[in-house]
RNA sequence: GCCGGAGUGGUGAAAUUGGUAAACACACGGGAUUCAAAAUCCCGCGACUUCGGUCUUGUGGGUUCGAGUCCCACCUCCGGCACCA
C-alpha cells in the first residue's frame, strides 16, 4: 500500500462505485424505515463555489450517517431553473434560456459529483421542463377552482431594472432583493395567491415546528404580523348643503381602543378609496388632491426613512366619536398606511405619531389614560404617553385599567353596533405574475364572451413558445408571440387570447419536495401514499436567506395541497437546519459573503485538484458551527488535509500488523493499561460524534474528536512486536476512525475500508455502537478545590465512597499546604469529578 | 422602538448544560530528519510573575462550596420587523 495519500486516484473510482452500485437510488414503495433528506435545489446560475458546497457537503454527510443507521434514505437533487439570469443572459448573447440552463446544469451536476455529493438522480426535477411545470400549473388551476388565484388591480411593486412585478417579500429596504435597484408603485392587473386566507394557520402552525430554528420562526411570526383590535365606524356629519355621500361613516382600526375618549381627529391614508368622493366640492379640495399626488410621488424609500416629515391636510369634513357624540375632524396623514381599514383614529396624548402631528397642525391633546402615579398633566407632556395605565374622562370606563376596557368598550361597541373586534395581519396576498419569459406560463385564457377561463387539465402543459424576441421592456416577451397568445376559448371557441404573464419562480419551488416522490409520474402531481409516507421531510438544509420566502410560500402550498385532499400533513418540513454563509476577506481586505461581485470566490476545482474533495469536505465540515456564517482560510484547508494524510499513513505504515489481527477483542481485564485507555477512548469517540450527530449538526466538534482518537491511536507506539491484544485494540481503533469519518470523507474511507479487509460499500456497513463496559474506569482522577481553586489532584478507586474520597482529599499532600490553619467549614464531593473543600 | 441571537487566546473555536476555561485545529516560535527543500516527527504557545503564585470568558453587581454557563443592570455587534395605529 503507497504510503502518500492518493486521492486523486481514488475519488473518482468510488464516485463511479455508488453510482453503478445504485447506493443512492431508493425504492420509495418499498423502503420500510423511510428518511427524506433534503437540500435546497439550487437556481444553476453556471458554477458553484465552496461557499455553495457547505450546504451539499452537510447534506450528504447527514445522508451518509443516516444510511448508516439503517434508514431508507431519499436524497433527491434538482433545479430550480426558472428565473431571470437565464433570460438576461439571452438578451445579452442570444442564447435561449432553456440552452443556457441545461449546459449549466450539466455543469453543476458535475461539480457535485467531484465534491462526492450523491444524489439519487432518478427522482432529479428541473423546474423549467415542461413534465414539472404542467403540474405547476395544474396546481395554479386548482387554486384559481377553491379562489386562491385571482386578478385585481392594485399598486405593486415594480423593479425598472428587471423589468418585471415583485412580491412584498421580494422588496427588501424598498430595493429589489435581486438587483439593488430602487422599486416604484405601478398600478397595474396581477395575479395574486390568497395566502392571507391561510394567514391565522401559518402562524398557528409554527408552534409544531419544534425542530425549527426559533429565529427562522420569530422571523415568519413578524412577516405574518398579527394584531387584534377593534373595528369602530365614525358617523360622517352630513354636508351642510345636504348633499349625499356614498358612505356614511368612516371605519378605523385600533389596537388601543381604551384611549378613544381621548381621540381629537381621525386621519386616513392619501390612498384612502372614499377620500376623493368625501371632500369634492368642497373647498379644500384642491388642496387635498394636490397633497395627495404628493404623496404618492414619496418612494418606498422615502417612506422607509425615518426622517420623513408627518405632513396632513384637514379635508373639510367632520365625524362623530360614537363613544362620547364628540364632533372631530377628518384628516388625511402621510403617516397613514393602508393597513387595516386605512383610517386611523388619532389620539395624540397616548400615541407618539399622533402626538407630533398634532403638535404641528395644533389640534386639541386630551388625556384619557392616567399613570399609576396619577402624575401625568396634559400642559407639561413632552412626548405621548404610551404605557399602560387607568382610564380617566372615559365616560363609564372611567377608573377601569385600561387593558380590561378594551375588552369592556369592544364589548359595548359590538352591543351598540357601532364597532367590533377584529384581527389584523401584516401579510399580503402574494403577487405572482411576472412579465417575464422564463417561468411557468399562468394557464388563463380570456375569451370576450367568455371572460376569465382556466386551461382546461386536458390541455396542460401550456408550452412557452420559443418564437419569441428578448428584450429588457416592461411587456412580457410572450406578447410577442402570436403562436402563444391566439387560442381559442375552452367554453364557446371562439378566438381567445392567453395570458401572457409566467408565475413568480417561488410557485416552482413551494412544491418541488412533493414532486420528487412522483418524479416520473405524467399522470399526476402528486403520488397521495407515497407522499404520505414520506413526508414531512426529516431534515431540510438550506440557507437562513429563505427565512421568511421561500419558506412560508412551501408551508402555504403544502396546507392548501392538503386541503385539496392529497396529501394527509399540513406542514412539509419536520426538520430545518440553516447553514451559515461562507465568507472571505474580499481584495479591500473586508469580510463578505462569497459572490463574484465581490471578487471573494474560491472555486472548487483547484482545490479538488490540489487536495482532494475529501479534504475540502473535511475543512468545509471543521470550518466551524455550519449554523453560523465562516471565514474561509485557506490555511485551513492545509490542516484538514493533513489529517487525511496522516490516517492513511497510519493504516500504510502498518498494513501488515492491520490485516494479520484476525482474533477478537479481548477481555478487559487481560489489556494492558495503555490499551484499555486506547479502548476506552475509541468507545468514549463513538459515544461523543453519536450523540453530537443526532438532533444536532456538531460536525466540527466531531471531527475534533477523531483528530483525538488519533492522537491517541498514537500514544499506543504500536509495532511488529507489539502484542496481540495492543494490534487488536489498534485495528479496532484504526477501524473506527475509518467508520467514523466516512460520512464527512467518504472517498478515502471506503478505500481504507478495502484495505481492512472489508466489502466496498461502507455506507453499508454499521454505524459503530458503544461497548458500555468499555467506557467504565477502575481509577478516577479527581480535581481537589480549596475555596475553588484547584490546588491538587488525586486518583482514586472508581467505586471509592464519599467518605473514602473526602479522607483522601484531605490528606493529598498539596491540599494540605492550603488547609493549614484554617478552619474547614464545608466539604464538597462531587463523585466522579472533584472535592471541593471551603475553607476561612 | 419591538423581537431574536451573540460577545471566550494572534485566529477558527471547545467546554458532558452549575464542576479542572481554552479541547481540536490554524498561525507563529524552537528542535530533529535532509546536501538543501518539500513532506514528516518532537517541543512550546492566554496575560503577568519576585517562579511561591496571581489574574483571565464584553462591563459592573448578585446567588452559590463552586459561575463562560443562573439572576439583575449596562455596553457593543449581528439578524429580522418597523409611521402596522
Amino acid at each position: 500500500m503507497n504510503e502518500n495519500y492518493p486521492f486523486n486516484e481514488i475519488e473518482n473510482k468510488w464516485q463511479n462505485f455508488w453510482d453503478g452500485n445504485g447506493d443512492f437510488q431508493t425504492d420509495l414503495a418499498t423502503a420500510e424505515n423511510p428518511y427524506y433528506c433534503l437540500m435546497m435545489f439550487p437556481y444553476p446560475s453556471g458554477k458553484l463555489h465552496v461557499g455553495h458546497g457547505r450546504n451539499y457537503i452537510i447534506g450528504d454527510a447527514v445522508a451518509r450517517y443516516k444510511k448508516m443507521q439503517g434508514f431508507d434514505v431519499l436524497t433527491p437533487m434538482g433545479w430550480d431553473a426558472f428565473g431571470l439570469p437565464a433570460e438576461n443572459a439571452a438578451i445579452k448573447t442570444g442564447t435561449p434560456p432553456a440552452e443556457y440552463t441545461v449546459a449549466n446544469i450539466a455543469t453543476m451536476k458535475e461539480q457535485l459529483r467531484a465534491w462526492g455529493c450523491m444524489y439519487d438522480w432518478d427522482k432529479e426535477v428541473t423546474s423549467c421542463m415542461p413534465d414539472y411545470y404542467k403540474w405547476t400549473q395544474w396546481l395554479f388551476i386548482q387554486f384559481y377552482k377553491k379562489g386562491l388565484a385571482y386578478k385585481k388591480n392594485s399598486n405593486v411593486n415594480w423593479c425598472p431594472s428587471c423589468a418585471t412585478v415583485l412580491a412584498n417579500e421580494q422588496v427588501v429596504d424598498g430595493v429589489c432583493e435581486r438587483c439593488d435597484s430602487e422599486v416604484d408603485q405601478k398600478a397595474m392587473e396581477q395575479w395574486f395567491f390568497k395566502i392571507t386566507d391561510y394567514a391565522q394557520r401559518l402562524l398557528d402552525d409554527l408552534e409544531k415546528l419544534d425542530g425549527w430554528p426559533e429565529r427562522v420562526k420569530t422571523m415568519q411570526k413578524n412577516w405574518i404580523g398579527r394584531s387584534e383590535g377593534t373595528e369602530v365606524d365614525f358617523k360622517i356629519v352630513p354636508r351642510e348643503n345636504g348633499e349625499k355621500d356614498h358612505i356614511d361613516h368612516v371605519t378605523c382600526y385600533t389596537t388601543r381602543v381604551d384611549t378613544i375618549y381621548g381621540c381629537t381627529y381621525m386621519a386616513v391614508a392619501p390612498e384612502y378609496s372614499e377620500l376623493k368622493n368625501l371632500i369634492k366640492g368642497l373647498p379644500q379640495e384642491q388642496e387635498v388632491l394636490e397633497f395627495i399626488k404628493e404623496s404618492s410621488k414619496l418612494t418606498n424609500l422615502d417612506r422607509e426613512a425615518d426622517e420623513v416629515e408627518k405632513a396632513g391636510k384637514f379635508t373639510g369634513r367632520y365625524l362623530i366619536n360614537p363613544y362620547n357624540g364628540e364632533k372631530i375632524e377628518l384628516w388625511v396623514g402621510n403617516y397613514v398606511l393602508m393597513y387595516g381599514t386605512g383610517a386611523v383614529m388619532a389620539v395624540p396624548a397616548h400615541d407618539t405619531r399622533d402626538f407630533s402631528f398634532a403638535k404641528k397642525y395644533d389640534l386639541p391633546i386630551k388625556l384619557s389614560i392616567q399613570n399609576q402615579e396619577s402624575s401625568l398633566v396634559l400642559e407639561e407632556m413632552e412626548d405621548a404617553y404610551t404605557e399602560d395605565g387607568i382610564c380617566v374622562d372615559s365616560a363609564q370606563f372611567s377608573g377601569v385599567d385600561n387593558r380590561e376596557a378594551i375588552q369592556q368598550m369592544t364589548t359595548y361597541a359590538e352591543e351598540q353596533g357601532f364597532g367590533r373586534g377584529t384581527v389584523n395581519f401584516r401579510l399580503r396576498d402574494w403577487l405572482i405574475s411576472r412579465q417575464r419569459y422564463w417561468g411557468a406560463p399562468i394557464p388563463v385564457v380570456y375569451c370576450d364572451d367568455c371572460g376569465v377561463l382556466p386551461v382546461p387539465e386536458s390541455d396542460l402543459p401550456v408550452l412557452l413558445p420559443t418564437d419569441v424576441e428578448f428584450k429588457a421592456e416592461g411587456e412580457s416577451p410572450l406578447k410577442g408571440s402570436d403562436s402563444f397568445m391566439n387560442c381559442t376559448c375552452p367554453q364557446c371557441g371562439k378566438a381567445a387570447t392567453r395570458e401572457s404573464d409566467t408565475m413568480d419562480t417561488f410557485v416552482d419551488s413551494s412544491w418541488y419536495f412533493l414532486r420528487y416522490l412522483s418524479a416520473c409520474d405524467d399522470f399526476q402531481a402528486v403520488n397521495t401514499a407515497i407522499a404520505n409516507k414520506w413526508m414531512p421531510v426529516d431534515q431540510y438544509i438550506g440557507g437562513i436567506e429563505h427565512a421568511i420566502l421561500h419558506l412560508l410560500y412551501a408551508r402555504f402550498f403544502t396546507k392548501v395541497i392538503k386541503d385539496l385532499g392529497l396529501i394527509n400533513f399540513d406542514e412539509p418540513f419536520g426538520q430545518l437546519f440553516t447553514q451559515g454563509m461562507i465568507c472571505k476577506k474580499g481584495p479591500d481586505g473586508n469580510l463578505y459573503k462569497m459572490s463574484k461581485s465581490k471578487g471573494n470566490v474560491v472555486s472548487p476545482e483547484e482545490l479538488l485538484q490540489k487536495y482532494g474533495a475529501d479534504t475540502v469536505r473535511l475543512y468545509t465540515l471543521f470550518i466551524g458551527p455550519p449554523e453560523k456564517e465562516a471565514e474561509w482560510q485557506d490555511t485551513g484547508v492545509e490542516g484538514a488535509y493533513r489529517f487525511l494524510k496522516r490516517i492513511w499513513r497510519r493504516v500504510a505504515l502498518n498494513h501488515s500488523i492491520l490485516e494479520e489481527v484476525k482474533e477478537k477483542m479481548p477481555d478487559l481485564s487481560s489489556m494492558a493499561d495503555a490499551e484499555r485507555d486506547l479502548y476506552r477512548k475509541t468507545n468514549e469517540t463513538i459515544q461523543q460524534i453519536t450523540r453530537g450527530l443526532d438532533g444536532a449538526f456538531t460536525f466540527n466538534t466531531a471531527i475534533a474528536a477523531i483528530m483525538e482518537l488519533m492522537n491517541a491511536i498514537d500514544q499506543l507506539k504500536i509495532a511488529e512486536d507489539s502484542s496481540e491484544s495492543a494490534k487488536i485494540v489498534f485495528r479496532d481503533a484504526i477501524e473506527s476512525v475509518v467508520l467514523l469519518i466516512s460520512p464527512f470523507a467518504p472517498h478515502i474511507a471506503e478505500e481504507l475500508w478495502v484495505e481492512l479487509g472489508h466489502d466496498a460499500g461502507i455506507m453499508n456497513a454499521d454505524w459503530p455502537t458503544v461497548n458500555e463496559e468499555a467506557l467504565k474506569r477502575d481509577e478516577i482522577e479527581l480535581v481537589i478545590q480549596v475555596n475553588g481553586k484547584v490546588r491538587d489532584k488525586i486518583k482514586v478507586s472508581a467505586e471509592a465512597s464519599k467518605e473514602e474520597i473526602e479522607e483522601k482529599a484531605m490528606s493529598a499532600e498539596k491540599a494540605q499546604q492550603w488547609l493549614e490553619g484554617k478552619t474547614i467549614r464545608k466539604v464538597i464531593v462531587v463523585p466522579g469529578r472533584l472535592v471541593n473543600i471551603a475553607v476561612s
